[in-house]
DNA sequence: TCACGCCGCGTACATTTGTTCGTCATAAAT
DNA sequence: ATTTATGACGAACAAATGTACGCGGCGTGA
């Protein structure tokens, strides 16, 4: 169980782009960030660089070009990430974070009745699981 | 709308017993603070006085001892802390969120039922509200 | 009044983070 | 073969973060 350095913000936002392109060079995550952000393309190499440090992705020459790719599921950073958010701000509870999704921030028809799908197959799995 | 900086994951830690406590001599926020943490003392001090140059809390004198209180509302800062990890970790989308604690974090059947209750309660309010 | 503790306060300091700039190698174009 | 454009790499650096030491004041029991 080495645990891995946790993500830092900007690390964060790099590791998304690699893990929605599958793989990446740093010319590619870089031209997948925002515009809007403005994180300089040696910036997000640095990033990439400190990902694979920590043990997030793996990178490998294709020819002349890096090429960088996840290491470790983005399902388990999430579970991690939001594990550890969860513990800092609500003490561990995770109701209370659902709370304020559902509460305090928008979302509309179409999610409440996704959510409510989500609800009911996970109890299905619960009952069957059961007996 | 002067932006607060962000609260730094130790920052996270103590701000919450501050809010939990309603106010906290550093005495106090110490000892909220789960011991399996083993934060020392004077770093709990230290997190308190950097909550406060950045504008989470207050503080006064009451007699020999300073007593922290919360400047802004929790929810405000869980609000603000909630939407910067959906930015960069789920690139702005709130459902992929939801959709983990749901799946992947255990959540007993009373929170089902709560978290329905909490969707009725929504839909109710906005059919209110749409005349 | 003296010593003992409790507490605030300033200060320090090693890391981590955010961000960027040169340099050097290589592939493509002339 | 030269030039030119690309991109990897290493180095650098200020700011933020995590964590803690030690001085000095004040209240209390001896």
């Amino acid at each position: 169980m080495t645990r891995r350095p946790a993500l830092s913000k900007g690390e964060m936002e790099v590791a998304r782009v690699v893990w929605q392109l599958g793989q990446a060079t740093v010319r590619q995550a870089h031209e997948a960030i925002p515009t809007t952000r403005k994180m300089d393309f040696a910036t997000v190499q640095t990033y990439l660089r400190r990902l694979e440090a920590k043990g997030y992705v793996g990178s490998s020459l294709a020819g002349h070009a890096r090429v960088y790719a996840p290491k470790v599921l983005a399902t388990t950073v999430i579970r991690e990430t939001v594990e550890d958010l969860i513990d800092r701000l609500f003490g561990g509870e995770a109701l209370p974070l659902m709370q304020h999704l559902i509460e305090d921030r928008g979302i509309d028809a179409t999610e409440i009745s996704e959510l409510r799908r989500l609800l009911d197959r996970l109890e299905e799995d619960r009952n069957d699981a059961g007996k």
